[in-house]
DNA sequence: ATCATGGACGGGAGCGCTCCCAAATCACAC
DNA sequence: GTGTGATTTGGGAGCGCTCCCGTCCATGAT
């Protein structure tokens, strides 16, 4: 197991090439106030002539930091790695992170023994912090990176009393406001296609869309219900089975805008025209939902502000040693377009 | 920027605890012999009492090691991020890799920036070895790591004459026989869909495409060449574009299973039967190609041999510290389906 | 009882950095 | 020229671990 590097430059070699202390070296490489701008000069050209880099190791190990966050995905979100919405999130959370100068590192939990040694890893200190992508209702993790004292940032969360901090979005609120609008436009046959039944999400989600039935005096009917997984096949499958079960739907809200896209798909070999015969309306609002035909409306999730919020929350934990949970909970909007 | 995590115990003190030196404790917890196995108990009750986690700072600064490798992701890759292979090759990579113990981290990089900050990170010895998802032609960062003397192994290669380490599978050969099969089947106006330009694996395709056309005595005309980016949109509008050149067309190879996937969606949009109006062969052989109607004819990349490959070169390089690149080109396999 | 042999074990010497305090230097007013 | 306070600078003391050498002790042959 030798994995040993060449023989790489110490700051104490800079140091004796500049002819200067460790001390000021160290103040030079962190950006430290206190250095007369002539010597700043003269340790930078000894760095840049030794090809001086520092070794993070030690720097963690005096530090007592690592300036790495890790952004954990867990075994069930895998299979839906392939969507879009892992990708819009965890570009959103690197450019949050850009300029704190920390790093972005993605884990991946596929088994029992992986989740083990990611936390051995995070307790470590290999990470100061750790984001956890959409988790399931029954995932340990997020407790033992707590007992762990880990300042842990959740994007959703695993129930309605969740205590870890994170962020969510007002998936209640935004459920309703789609079908709410359905109903505005006429619609009464209206089926919902959820996520997987596992995640909260998915039950507030459809909440809201009962909620908003309720609320127009009608009756939210179990078979007007399928479960899908955020794919744009489940989307197609779906679809197809609400078709079979209800012929008369007139309206379809999606769990996210790929299961929407399939949806529409399944409605087209139908030969249903949307939205004059069928309205439907997906959730996120990514790129896929302008290029859609019709263009979808869909529930828009602020990404970009989830991705900040995450990454803030996760600061401040850091900051002050994880002695408080906190929660923030984004609005989600309602983008019309052609499909409704 | 206080990130200091609430006291842990150390090594020492599970020595103490255990009243035994420190290096018996270290010879526990790396599982190294010599140890007597009462004290080995009596140590490692120490530890859980104590609930003792070690400081991987201090092991990577004293071992010189850091058990960990990072996957790279380049700019260029990510918009292709959510198709199916990335999450494939991950997978396979994190199978191959876990039984070494080490961690698998992916990293993006968008950026200048961050790719002077990924360079840091890895010449800082935060990895021991990094893997380098589908580089693009211009791509600096394998050389960069080559001067920094960093294991390195790319998958797939920059251009015919890579000489940093990598893994690709023989894509002209696999067009070739796919293109040869079609010729087999009586196609005379076949197409292709290619890949970005850019990467040499298009290239590499698209010379056995014409290969094969050239040694069934025919010319490969320029306009039954529609460039694609692996995606299944990319697909769909090469695919009509295509029909638009050449009605005729009776035959197509596309880049992936994901472009196949759309290209067989135009066809049936223009009322093409696929396999008797028009076959299609894909390239990657992932999951989708058998949910396909009709499920693909396709030119199988062996994923998990791909993994295993990278991570058994990224061992040897750094077992004997990056003397010597190594090169491993994989053979493709023509899956016969329904679609030709 | 004596001695050689080898398996267990303890702990010193670092790994390369940050933190911090004391010392040195400088600027400026008197 | 002297004193005062601010600004720079040097370097000791760790951070928590691995490596490795020397010691200790049990075993068995003599």
């Amino acid at each position: 197991m030798g994995r040993r590097r060449p023989g790489t430059p110490t700051l104490e070699e800079v140091a004796a090439r500049a002819g200067v202390g460790r001390g000021t070296v160290s103040r030079v490489i962190n950006n430290a106030a206190g250095v007369k701008e002539s010597t700043r000069r003269t340790v930078q050209r000894a760095i840049e002539e030794l090809g001086y880099v520092p070794n993070l190791a030690a720097r963690s190990l005096a530090g007592r930091r690592a300036d790495a966050v890790a952004l954990v995905m867990t075994e069930p979100d895998w299979r839906q790695f392939a969507e879009p919405f892992f990708s819009e999130i965890v570009s959103s959370l690197g450019d949050a992170l850009s300029d704190t100068g920390m790093q972005l590192m993605l884990t991946l939990v596929r088994s029992d023994a992986e989740r083990q040694r990611f936390l051995e890893y995070a307790r470590g200190g290999r990470v100061d912090g750790v984001l956890l992508m959409s988790v399931h209702a029954g995932d340990p993790l997020p407790d033992m990176l707590a007992e762990a004292r880990l300042p842990t940032v959740l994007l959703g969360r695993r129930s309605g009393d969740e205590y870890v901090s994170y962020v969510d979005v007002d998936n209640v609120g935004g459920a309703r406001s789609a079908v709410s609008h359905l109903l505005e436009r006429g619609r009464r046959a209206i089926a919902t296609i959820t996520g997987p039944a596992d995640m909260y999400v998915t039950q507030c989600r459809l909440r809201g869309y009962q909620e908003a039935l309720a609320l127009a005096g009608l009756e939210g009917e179990q078979t007007l219900v399928a479960e899908g997984d955020f794919t744009t096949e489940s989307g197609r499958r779906a679809m197809a089975a609400l078709l079979r079960r209800h012929p008369e739907i007139d309206g379809v809200l999606a769990a996210s805008d790929t299961t929407a896209a399939g949806a529409l798909e399944t409605l087209h070999s139908a030969g249903r025209r949307v939205p004059e015969d069928v309205a439907v309306i997906g959730f996120d609002d990514f790129p896929l939902a302008q290029r859609t035909t019709p263009r979808l409306t869909t529930v828009r999730q602020p990404i970009e502000a989830m991705g900040r919020a995450m990454v803030r929350l996760l600061l401040e934990e850091m900051e002050e040693g994880a002695v408080a949970w906190r929660h923030v909970i984004l609005r989600t909007e309602l983008m019309v377009r052609e499909s409704t």
